[in-house]
DNA sequence: GCAGGGAATGAAATCGATTACCTGCACAGA
DNA sequence: TCTGTGCAGGTAATCGATTTCATTCCCTGC
């Protein structure tokens, strides 16, 4: 095993320019105490005098000081960060939930650590958990909205609390979750383009985990229930332009009339891809999409989508997180079933 | 000031239930060796015989060790950290950005902490700054976006490296920036709508810097060279509805037939307000956005946007504020004129 | 055969904080 | 007056690593 000690981290001495920090003892001498005392007005534990307090507050702000985190850390095994996994930050869904779990950790003073997994190989997989891991973490999330995610979850260690957040819908296995119910939302997507008559329902996905995804699921067992033809699914990526290319093999054939997207990007490569074939959204083919981005509801049609709340999301992982490293106790899994948004892409068949 | 010592941090012993994580001292122990040993088998700094690496990397693997961050830093002072500032994550400039940052931060072995900063007031501004100076970072990249990154950058002590990554073209300050020329595409823009025969180009900006947004005084530049009327500049917020909003405003004036956006999301707001409005882009109004989303090209009409590397940003920026962290010494401001893709939302005036 | 050099290892010092412990001292109650 | 209590503040121990220093041992060169 390898914990990259040498790698880029900051070389020797260095700063040549820059003045040594200030440390508690420069802050002690200056204001004529011991580093006790200094430590207990910075901490307010015990009991000091006004007038020494004062002096201290002083020396403080005259020397810019500011404690050494890692030497607190070391001393009281109080950790003040947690980690995020996750197989991306940009996309939509991605970067709420960060902004999500940033927001929550934040109010209550701890600060996030972000590292992706480039992907599911375990190079990629271990090089991320042991980036995380080698910083003094209270716990960690890890976003499970696809492989890399998936895959860092089964590699991670038992030692400190995880938490998951994800698209899935029940945790049997080793760590608690804040779920989005996409089974349930995908269904529900499907069963309304069948309610319009549509006689089964496209599918292209999004990279996600394969036999796990909610989403697709969620689509499988709407057209099973319903009796419904289930066509194979189609696989994009994350790319819109995916989108494009898959929905001009569907709109060249005649008994596709409804299309179930894997999130708001593809829908929009195939609603294009629908138009430049000569064919019109919703009055030849109904589009469904999924995420409800912000701008899709000014797309032309507006696009019938899954809103998900990805920012509640967010903050529901690092409450349970929270929870976890504060009691000690394995907290419960969560899952909140999102809303279908009915817009103009969706019509009746025929 | 307050560092917000006891709020939110990891509580008592807590952890029943989790058992102590193992330390060196217990590796050394059930190899046999001292502790000193196991660190130079870690760091691999020093000489030590095969027989005993072999037994230390065992026990090592056995007890699921893992070297203490926090411990680490402390005594050796190098530190694999650095901080990311920002008014938000989940936008598409943001996002792209710190994701461009990251990648280039894990490749060298750095972890990267986040905090937003929620707005432009003290308050806010200090709070984020505290939390991620109370964790040990090597160095400070603030995305300078938006008035909160501006805040942030003012109010950040000199005491550790600092980076500013934004869409400015220069930098005098406190800190060197790797930029995005946002000035010279905002003019760009507006010159490629002039050359179409325009008699004047409207602005919707987004909400930046005030009077030093890029966009802004590119956008006024153009129109003043060419000697063209200079009309009131609208403010949009990030919301593509604000863009709607807004766009329906510009609709009504027969006047109006051209519109740089702040971003992309507005400028579809202020596509689908001049569609809404029984009028057609580009016949009657062109319309440029900003960003090149990777959506923007499906639109109808595919849209005319500025492309930003956000990613080449990113990694420019922590390369910068790598150098700087090693040599000490302060490296210079780089700046990356973007590029105008013209696509069809524009079109020759009248 | 012996000095000198370098590899291999452990003992002890160190980093910058927090925390345990102990000593004064003032003040209360007997 | 004497003892007990509790606030204030200092001394020293501690956290878990890294780094310095000293020691042992082996090998080479003269």
């Amino acid at each position: 095993m390898d914990w990259g000690y040498a790698v880029g981290v900051t070389k020797e001495p260095a700063n040549p320019l820059r003045q040594k920090l200030p440390v508690l003892s420069d802050v002690a001498k200056a204001a004529g105490v011991s580093v006790p005392t200094v430590s207990r007005v910075l901490t307010s534990s015990k009991f000091v005098a006004p007038e020494l307090r004062e002096r201290v507050m002083k020396a403080v702000a005259e020397l810019g000081y500011r404690p050494n985190g890692a030497a607190r850390v070391t001393r009281s095994g109080k950790r003040s960060m947690i980690a995020v996994l996750t197989g991306g930050t940009s996309g939509y869904g991605y970067a709420k939930t960060i902004e999500g779990i940033e927001k929550a950790a934040r109010a209550s003073g701890m600060a996030v650590i972000i590292a992706v997994v480039e992907s599911d190989d375990d190079d990629a997989v271990n090089s991320a958990i042991d980036l995380v891991l080698s910083q003094p973490v209270a716990g960690a999330i890890i976003l499970e909205f696809d492989r890399p995610g998936l895959a860092a979850v089964k590699a991670f260690p038992g030692s400190i609390p995880l938490v998951v957040a994800g698209g899935g819908t029940r945790r049997t296995g080793k760590a608690p979750g804040a779920l989005i119910d996409e089974r349930g939302a995908g269904k529900d997507a499907t069963n309304h383009l069948l309610s319009l008559g549509h006689k089964t329902v496209h599918h292209v996905s999004v990279p996600t985990m394969g036999k796990h995804s909610g989403r697709t699921d969620g689509w499988r067992a709407a057209l099973t229930s319903a009796g419904a033809p289930i066509p194979p699914v189609l696989h994009g990526t994350w790319e819109p332009a995916s989108g494009y290319r898959l929905g001009l093999e569907l709109a060249a054939r005649n008994d596709v009339t409804a299309v179930f997207c894997g999130n708001d990007d593809i829908a929009i490569g195939v609603i294009r891809a629908v138009f430049d074939s000569g064919k019109r959204v919703p009055e030849d083919v109904s589009v469904v999409g999924f995420d409800d981005q912000p701008h899709v509801a000014l797309w032309r049609p507006a696009l019938t989508t899954v809103r998900q709340d990805f920012l509640d999301l967010g903050a529901r992982a690092f409450a349970l997180l929270s929870s976890i490293v504060e009691t000690g106790v394995p907290a419960s899994t969560s899952a909140v079933k999102p809303d279908l948004i009915i817009r103009g892409s969706t019509a009746a068949a025929g």
